[in-house]
DNA sequence: TTGACAGGCAACTGTATGGTTGCCTAATCT
DNA sequence: AGATTAGGCAACCATACAGTTGCCTGTCAA
């Protein structure tokens, strides 16, 4: 369904952001200022960084008035989780084995 | 266990690095040279992104005499997605009512 | 022991990105 | 209407980062 992974991952690999992704699954429905409150810094650094959680689809703006009301979005996350991290998860068990296999052969040399 | 989140979260947020990842899952253990064969750049570039991903705990490089043997470690994936994924997939259906729910009080104006 | 091969290090480059400041538009409240 | 409040846009800056080139070290095999 979501297609662009890479808009996800992106998203996601900066700390500001997942904290933004953190205060609405908190409090669903903030304005942008109210999301300003916790981050210590520019309304303009924030609405930027809520532009690329847009475009991964992550978050979601509606206007109200002259207020914009910004909603989480965690189909994007789920979507990843099922496809891409339960490929890695799924075999865990199989990589760490082979690391120790080659860790014991280390030691035989 | 895994501490540090944003570590692993940037690894993954290169599509290069995500490549890797994928190719050690489907062969595990294999050397530099071989990695870059799909990757069209450098045996440096790639290095690089091997020292990021080595960073994140997510790949880690055994000495075989004059080659290094790299191992895919998907415990901080797991970590991630126990921790920190499945905080927002639980409550996926509660944010989705709520943007429907505002939706609909969108178009009663 | 010499040549070939695997990898590491360092310097450099271009571009993406996080952040700022300043100004503008639109809606709301007296 | 006029002041205030929410947000958008554009230019600008510094730094981080992906990638390159060039050279050096260590290991293996003939």
């Amino acid at each position: 369904m979501v297609r662009d992974d890479d808009a996800v991952f992106r998203a996601l690999a900066d700390a500001s952001r997942r904290h933004l992704l953190d205060s609405l699954h908190a409090r669903n429905g903030q304005t942008l200022r109210e999301l300003c409150a916790d981050l210590d810094m520019t309304r303009q650094a924030v609405s930027k960084h809520l532009a690329v959680l847009g475009e991964a689809n992550l978050v979601v703006a509606l206007r109200h008035g002259r207020e914009r009301r910004h909603f989480l979005n965690p189909a994007p996350i789920a979507d990843l989780a099922g496809r891409w991290i339960g490929k890695y998860e799924r075999e865990r068990v199989t990589a760490l084995a082979e690391l120790t296999r080659e860790l014991e052969q280390e030691s035989d040399d």
